[in-house]
DNA sequence: AAAAAAG
């Protein structure tokens, strides 16, 4: 099996590689005298072979390709293989005595020997796999081989801060934060000196400590070091630089950063005359990124690393992933808030791990939303205790959230996508997210916050039943296995608070006493991603949420230009009054809608439809669709009106590319 | 109005 996978590891070799190992020592034979452990298959080929071999599956040597030599490189698995291959033992000692690892995992282990020789990497891992360590001991160990003098600490004295040896970047800033500590204790033994340039602190203050203690590795987030880099005062400069990370390569190189990134490019040395070695680490390299990726390592000497093999996931299948379907919005935090009392008491169970849990929600407002309603109706019957994080935060903030929760044994940390990606908080036993992630690769990456190195853990995704079709075909061929029980996600909201669920009446009240405008921009915040598929439905389970969940008035207003601009011009229902809980924008509606505005969202709102799927689940497999599909889905708001043909052409659009969207259903999990 | 990232 170990085989297999490695057969099927894309890896490309190429020929300037092997004087460079013989020059530094690397015996390559030495491989099969250590251990009788498979070697890696390796070919060379030609690169404009890539994308043929990618796509092949096989990494057999076609009669196009052009052997020039056949190696096999070893593959070291214990740290203290390293010094034999050249790595200063001072780094090693830091690995094995100061940070106490033995073995080196399998990314490590694949990327370690090629990294060393200067080759670029693009390589692919699993989350919680050690990649970090990866890029950071062979660009530390450069350091230390162009200038053996630096392999002591009193060498500290000499280092300078407009002479940075290497750049790692990473898309936020505890994440730079963390690697930067991680960078320091690989570096204790040494005369290598780490800093770390990051928004939100003060930029005087690691200037003048940069100034005063000088700077090998400079570990960064793209907006300071660009402001770095600009300001000719700053005294940062890197005129040898030799190798530059992008840590989450695949963000990073997507829109959001890509113009920073191209403005940090043009202020280093060019390539053409300091070569510097590139390396993109990720546990998600979608296919679309390797071509931007190609823009960024070097056409003749690269190697494309992958520890998943084709067809597999980058998940761990030791974290269980469950998916709650609800049948509304109004009951997903009664669920979110089910879900955390049954595992708080679950994880008192002996053997189990302490209840650690990230909650990942889809807005800024909803982490304040569901921190306050948290702390001010659940924190002290279920006896955890919680802390928030998003980027509105001041810096001071995020970083005491960040560190206590590292610290803490049993906790929640609500959070936005800041901590989404590389954050390595021990023992997090549960990741939750609660409403349609932003994409595949951050669903993958959230739940990559558990289930870390050899630890285990679980996934729930908590979903409005609106959000079910995206997330079913972006999460496609991911072992998402339904649970139906958790009672809040069938529960009806219009119903006699005296007949209701006691955690959904909880939620709701605390839910009407928080601020107007908490919950003002929790609701705005949720059609930020509506298309125009799904923009009604959302507008009316928000509504129902409002005024038969929480028993408001109507909706929080929203402004037309901005309905608008949101694509929600032809949808009714929204409140465009003056008022901000007003009970809807009558006129506007009728204006749209006709007349029947008014009897549709009684039958819609008002619970009584009494052939509702008390399962939102059952009403959504495929098996199922239909007569089920019609009773489930009779609950939303005015679709009678616009009705029956709004309806009509969502099933019609089905049946158009109805062959095809079903087999992808059947391969998905949910 | 929508993660993040410069001030």
């Amino acid at each position: 099996m170990f085989r297999q996978s490695l057969k099927r590891c894309a890896h490309l070799r190429v020929a300037t590689a092997a004087p460079l190992l013989a020059r530094q020592n690397l015996s390559l034979l030495t491989s099969t005298t250590r251990s009788s452990r498979p070697t890696l298959q390796t070919t060379t080929i030609k690169l404009s072979n890539l994308f043929v071999r990618w796509h092949s599956e096989t990494a057999e040597a076609s009669a196009s390709e052009q052997p020039i030599e056949d190696v096999a490189p070893s593959h070291p698995t214990r740290f203290d293989e390293l010094p034999a291959l050249g790595v200063h033992p001072n780094l090693v000692k830091s690995i094995t005595h100061g940070m106490g690892y033995e073995a080196l995992s399998d990314v490590q282990s694949k990327t370690i020997v090629p990294a060393l020789n200067g080759t670029d990497l693009v390589a692919q891992a699993k989350t919680g796999t050690g990649k970090t360590l990866g890029f950071l001991v062979p660009v530390l160990q450069r350091m230390l081989q162009e200038d053996p003098s630096l392999g002591t600490r009193n060498a500290r004295y000499n280092a300078r801060a407009d002479d940075i040896r290497g750049i790692v970047l990473s898309p936020t800033r505890e994440l730079a934060e963390q690697i930067a500590a991680e960078a320091e204790k690989l570096v204790a033994g040494t005369g290598l000196v780490v800093q770390r340039a990051v928004g939100g602190t003060q930029k005087s203050r690691m200037l003048e400590k940069t100034r005063r203690q000088g700077c090998h590795l400079l570990v960064a987030t793209p907006g300071r070091l660009n402001d770095l880099l600009e300001d000719p005062r700053s005294g940062i400069r890197a005129p040898n630089l030799a190798a530059i990370v992008l840590d989450e390569a695949d963000r990073m190189l997507d829109v959001g950063f890509r113009g920073e990134l191209e403005e940090i490019v043009n202020k280093l040395p060019d390539v053409r005359e300091k070569p510097r070695q590139t390396l993109l680490f990720s546990a998600t390299i979608p296919k679309d990124v390797i071509q931007l990726a190609r823009q960024w390592v070097r056409a003749d000497n690269f190697d494309f690393i992958q520890t998943i093999s084709q067809g597999d996931t980058p998940t761990h299948e030791k974290v269980q992933q469950h998916i709650v379907p609800c049948r509304s919005w109004g009951n997903v935090l009664p669920a979110l808030f089910e879900v955390i009392g049954k595992e708080v008491e679950s994880a008192q169970q002996p053997g189990a791990m302490p209840f650690k849990a990230m909650v990942f929600l889809p807005s800024v407002a909803l982490v304040d939303l569901v921190s306050e309603t948290y702390h001010d109706g659940f924190r002290s019957t279920c006896g955890v205790p919680a802390l928030m994080i998003h980027s509105k935060l001041s810096q001071a903030q995020r970083s005491k959230a960040s560190d206590k929760f590292r610290t803490m044994k049993s906790g929640i940390l609500f959070s936005s996508d800041v901590t989404a990606r590389g954050m390595d908080f021990p023992n997090v036993s549960h990741v939750i997210q609660v409403g349609a992630p932003p994409d595949r690769e951050q669903y993958i990456h959230r739940l990559g916050r558990t289930g870390r190195q050899d630890k285990t853990g679980q996934g729930w995704l908590i979903l409005s039943e609106v959000d079910i079709p995206i997330c079913r075909s972006e999460l496609r061929g991911l072992p998402i296995v339904p649970n139906r029980e958790i009672e809040s996600a069938a529960a009806e909201l219009a119903t006699d608070p005296a007949e209701r669920l006691q955690i959904v009446n909880t939620t709701m009240d605390v839910l009407k006493g928080v601020p107007k405008s908490s919950l003002g921009a929790a609701y705005m915040s949720l059609f930020a991603r509506v298309n125009r598929s799904n923009a009604q439905d959302r507008v009316n389970e928000l509504r129902e949420w409002f005024v038969d969940g929480m028993g408001l008035e109507g909706t929080p207003r929203m402004a037309s230009n901005l309905a608008q601009k949101l694509g929600l011009g032809k949808v009714t229902g929204l409140n465009f009054g003056n008022d901000d809980f007003g009970s809807g924008n009558r006129d506007g509606d009728r204006r749209r809608s006709g007349s029947r505005f008014g009897r549709d969202d009684d039958r819609s709102f008002g619970g009584r439809d009494s052939h509702r799927s008390r399962d939102p689940f059952a009403s959504l497999s495929s098996e199922s669709r239909g007569g089920g599909d019609r009773a489930y889905k009779s609950y939303r708001g005015d679709r009678g009106d616009r009705g029956d043909r709004s309806y009509r052409g969502d099933r019609g659009d089905r049946g158009d590319r109805g062959d095809r969207k079903r087999d992808r259903y059947q391969e998905t999990s949910f």
